[in-house]
DNA sequence: CGATCGCTTTACAACGTTGTACCAACGATG
DNA sequence: CATCGTTGGTACAACGTTGTAAAGCGATCG
């Protein structure tokens, strides 16, 4: 492989001479500049990342650190991270924790502070103070739960909000025995939705049973199922149901329909994440739609910014959402 | 952030010596070990990758280049990928080609021969003759498409005997009028599974009926979709259709139920991947089930091999895989 | 008792890049 | 004509790590 000494050897002149075109340097004279360009071309010269990031103390490297992929929601914001990376020149290292704290501890923990500039952070399991001590000094945007007391970038939708929205709409098809599947007692973002449940239902004036809300250990489609099976097995089953995510969603349609409930009809259900799957399934799901693709933007240009500036003041970002209504909730 | 050096400091040993802690050298005194590893965690040593890899030229990365990750299929294996790659102490850069053969060039060209130690490929578009131009020098692993002439290593089920598999359990159903969703012009896996489709109708002394066969331009739930409401809208319309994949799959069991076509009694249907989506989908798919796991393994055990022995001749890794029978083909 | 051997440690160089310091040539200025 | 600033170029060191060569040190052998 060309390094600079090739091309510079080549062009005939010295390796810094060659690292100033490379790098855009103004007074190289013209004559110099196309020697060496028509040498950095024949060559096929490629700077050599590693050798660079040790000179220059950066890695070209971000980190996306979320749960899992095979949860849609998750691979289609890493692939929209991946797109909004390319622009900034960053190169994305994805690591999965499977959701346990062990697994965000060792991830941050072993991708050590040289290998990236800074981590996205989508933490399931991780306690707020975990971040001060696991990634010193490494830039982290966080996304989903909105801590605003933590001194740290982060990215997401006003989870409240979209939860009470997307209940309201239940609310106004007349369903009074409004369930929710997906409460979960270390979790952030199920608080948060629990919470816009919580004030949907409150505002209008019906009251929270609590053997209407289904806890979820993981937010996977099983247990989306499981959870419904559960609720209507009672003795007086719900006629509708907040998921807090569209998996859960999926799994609640497939129990309804083992156990004989008609969807919307018996029971509507709602999602959360508007994953491509949703709109395909039978019934299609209405869902909250955040908007993935700001979410992405939005948390690496925040971490540029960062990297650029770590002594600015934490920023937090709120990327907007829709409530997309289909045939789930359509009689 | 401590280095070698600030270690060595501290054990009153040289940085020569520490570095054989670090990597394990038998021949260190047990009194210079000790202070060592405790100077190692006082500071809290990490190496640097970067430095590491400019000395030894490995990089420990390897790089993951697929179409999509909003591909449940590439999503999962991107995840056992993942999987696998940790055990080798391998990080795993995840590359997006959106199936382009342009995208599949610029990656693998960008990635340069720097940056990663090798590649595990799953093509689209790329042609054949592609890749000893793009990447020279990069070990690369191909998975899917099983073109044994060339001189690269490769996992992959066998394709053709899956859809024969696939295809001839529709023929034991009685069905008659077999359709396919998923024909591409430059597709291997494509033209794999549709030789494996012929296969079984002929075995099965079915005529090839060209106006039954469908191409996708993509392989997403839209295009299911749409070649499913062309199949029907037919004169004859299909009493079973086998689709290249489960995203096809699922959007053809969507666009018959819009039809008002009955799944699995007025059309029969088959996926490939066996996703998970596919299993909790009404009615839940008939489909194809490469071991996954395999896969990954396989892929990253072949590349370990080829980077440690560039010269060794390529290998061609068969991985198993079985008919997962479901609703969407159960009367 | 000197030579030899195995264990243990170290100094040094090098991987490819870029920041710093420095030098040289040049035209413009006083 | 001496001085100065601008422009263009180079040599060198350093980033943190590890391979190589070599040296120090006991112990064993002839």
């Amino acid at each position: 492989m060309a390094t600079l000494k090739d091309v510079a050897a080549l062009a005939g002149v010295s390796v810094k001479t060659v690292s100033n075109v490379v790098n855009g340097y103004a007074f190289v004279k013209p004559e110099n500049r196309r020697r060496v360009e028509e040498a950095l071309t024949a060559t096929g010269y490629r700077p050599h990342l590693g050798a660079r990031n040790l000179r220059r103390g950066r890695t070209g490297f971000l980190a996306l650190v979320l749960p899992e992929l095979v949860v849609p929601y998750f691979a289609e914001l890493a692939g929209l991270v991946l797109g909004a990376a390319q622009e900034h020149e960053w190169n994305v290292l994805i690591e999965q924790t499977l959701g346990t704290r062990e697994g965000e501890r060792d991830t941050l923990a072993s991708l050590g502070p040289h290998m990236i500039d800074g981590a996205i952070v989508s933490p399931e399991a991780l306690q707020a103070g975990d971040f001060g001590e696991l990634a010193p000094g490494i830039p982290v945007v966080m996304l989903g739960e909105h801590s605003v007391d933590l001194p740290i970038d982060h990215v997401g939708i006003d989870n409240v909000e979209a939860a009470r929205v997307a209940v309201a709409h239940l609310v106004g098809l007349g369903r009074t025995r409004i369930a929710a599947i997906g409460a979960h007692p270390h979790r952030g973002t199920a608080a948060q939705r629990l919470e816009g449940y919580r004030r949907a239902l409150a505002e209008a004036g019906l009251p929270v049973r609590e053997e209407l809300v289904a806890t979820a250990v993981n937010y996977h489609r099983r247990d989306g199922a499981e959870a419904m099976s559960r609720l209507l097995a009672a003795v007086e089953p719900p006629d509708a149901v907040f998921c807090f995510n569209d998996l859960l969603a999926v799994g609640a349609v497939r129990a309804a329909a083992e156990r004989g409930a008609r969807v919307p009809d018996d029971v509507a259900v709602v999602g959360f994440d508007n994953t491509e799957e949703g709109g395909y399934s039978l019934p299609s799901l209405t869902t909250v739609a955040p908007d993935k693709a700001a979410i992405a933007r939005a948390a690496v240009d925040l971490l540029r910014r960062r990297v650029d500036d770590p002594g600015r003041p934490p920023e937090h970002v709120r990327t907007p959402f829709s409530l997309v209504v289909r045939e789930s909730t359509r009689g």
